[in-house]
DNA sequence: CTCTCGATGCACT
DNA sequence: GTGCATCGAGAGA
């Protein structure tokens, strides 16, 4: 499995967010080396969605969104969680793509002492779970997913288009009606939601 | 199974 | 001061 190119990350988000199901998320520590698919992704860009960080423009925070592209985006949230991004977006825009869930593969017993839990569902089938499980720090805002190293992406699985469903996206207030989540129908890692 | 609610800290107004 | 791109526990059905 080879890094994904800089050019995967730099057409519209939402090809982006739906090419990136099947891929495989990679950290590496030190001789440990943890891989999981990524089953459910969600789209936000700048320019015409309300519900983008970068919505409003660039600031400290939100910078990652408008540099090169397939770079991690870490924001912290809700006073006691990490949320994981890649910068995805088509020239001279911003944006990215929010990884919501994977399906561990490799590592498993790791990803069960960072999170606490048994393997399952449970174990990284939300933002801030995979993040814990990954045992990503914020310090890796910025670190480019192109080159392999701590964390990085890698071509992964293909997956069937017509089992990519889009559904709205969880948690905003802002431009809840657009279809940008995107995920694999079926998948037991996937986040279940109302419709 | 469903729904509600509190925890907790920071960017931004 | 307000509002989060969340999670897990607890109550009810």
């Amino acid at each position: 499995m080879q890094p994904l190119k800089r050019s995967f990350f730099a057409r519209d988000t939402v090809i982006v967010a739906q090419e990136l199901l099947g891929k495989y998320l990679i950290r590496q520590i030190g001789n440990l080396r943890l891989v999981g698919m990524i089953v459910e992704t969600e789209a936000y860009r700048a320019h015409d969605d309300p519900a983008c960080h970068a919505y409003k423009g660039k600031t400290a925070r939100t910078a990652v969104l408008f540099g090169e592209v397939g770079h991690a985006y870490i924001y912290f949230i809700y006073g006691m969680y990490y949320c994981l991004n890649v910068s995805a977006h088509s020239p001279h825009l911003a944006g990215g793509v929010l990884i919501r869930a994977i399906e561990p593969l490799e590592g498993i017993s790791f990803m069960e002492q960072q999170r606490n839990k048994p393997f399952g569902p449970a174990l990284t089938n939300g933002p801030g779970k995979l993040v814990q499980a990954f045992a990503i720090p914020p310090t890796f805002n910025d670190l480019d997913l192109t080159q392999q190293g701590p964390l990085y992406i890698t071509t992964g699985k293909l997956i069937d288009p017509s089992l990519i469903n889009a559904t709205r996206r969880i948690g905003i207030t802002k431009a809840k009606d657009k279809l940008w989540r995107f995920i694999i129908a079926d998948n037991k890692f996937v986040s279940h939601h109302k419709p």
